[in-house]
DNA sequence: CGCATTTGACCCGCGC
DNA sequence: GCGCGGGTCAAATGCG
């Protein structure tokens, strides 16, 4: 951000040149639009802080560490193949790490992850490819939502402690949300980028749309599917980056951006410059 | 027959 | 202390 000081600076325009009443007169319009800069600045840093705690609060109602049960370090039984055949094909929504609230002497960082993925409104099966093979031990239906949620546990590999929760999306039967807790502590099963004919009518896009500490991001997986996307995948990815959540986030990404770019705020007092009237 | 999934029962934390 | 609700267990069931 281009302080005050900065536009302000005679070395740095022509104002030196001007007579005193006009530089005057110009150095407090300066000063007024630095100021508004300012606050626009500290507007959209609130809102964006406050969109990613609301984020985190409503993607996990509660710790997950919050109500360990005694037996559950114990479970390191399930075991499983390698899931040959399997790629990521989700729309990452939400991409939080949250602090653990329980007095843990470890203090440890559990990672939270929230991911939407669309699928056909018909389709009853709560199952999101994502490239890790998972086992199923439960289900149940929660008071906020109809649906049922399912509970996953990671089957790749038996130490591992990832927990996976899919759930249709309340608000919209056509979106599964997947809540992932916890890092795989092994790499993905070999072959995971291959990609798997697509069951589901309805499947997840071949691209990521994250929110994560450096804003929101979309990546593109044009190299599948045998050399390019299919053209019902791109009207998913164009529906996708439509939405009015994908739009809003990525408003602000660009602002953050672009008022933090130094270039740009000095190329935009610029021109701003040259647009006042006796300039 | 072995493995994955289903599903009712149970455990445990939280709020009242 | 009690009830509620989310999360997990484990026996039953289904499937290849």
């Amino acid at each position: 951000m281009r302080t005050e000081a900065d536009i302000g600076n005679p070395a740095c325009g022509r104002a030196a040149s001007l007579p005193n009443d006009e530089a005057k007169v110009l150095e407090a319009k300066l000063t007024q639009m630095s100021e508004e800069n300012r606050r626009l600045t500290e507007m959209i840093a609130y809102m964006y802080t406050n969109q990613m705690a609301r984020h985190s609060l409503e993607g996990e109602p509660a710790s997950p560490t919050s109500k360990k049960r005694s037996r559950e370090s114990t479970d390191t039984s399930n075991s499983g193949d390698a899931n040959s055949t399997k790629k990521i094909r989700t729309v990452e929504a939400e991409h939080v790490d949250v602090e653990s609230p329980v007095s843990d002497s470890t203090c440890r960082r559990i990672k939270i992850r929230r991911v939407c993925t669309p699928i056909d409104p018909s389709d009853t099966s709560l199952v999101v490819k994502d490239g890790y093979q998972w086992r199923k031990y439960g289900q149940k239906v929660t008071r906020d939502n109809p649906s049922p949620r399912a509970y996953f546990r990671c089957a790749f590999a038996p130490s591992c402690p990832v927990k996976k929760k899919v759930q249709r999306s309340a608000e919209n039967s056509s979106v599964l949300e997947a809540t992932y807790e916890g890092e795989h502590n092994h790499p993905q099963p070999t072959g995971a980028t291959e990609l798997p004919s697509c069951a589901t009518p309805g499947g997840p896009v071949p691209c990521s749309i994250s929110i994560n500490s450096s804003g929101p991001t979309i990546t593109l997986d044009l190299t599948k599917n045998g050399g390019g996307a299919t053209q019902p995948d791109l009207t998913k990815v164009c529906r996708e980056v439509a939405s009015p959540e994908f739009q809003a986030a990525l408003v602000e990404q660009m602002a953050r951006v672009l008022t933090g770019d130094r270039n740009f705020t000095e190329a935009l007092a610029a021109a701003i410059l040259r647009k006042l009237p006796d300039y």
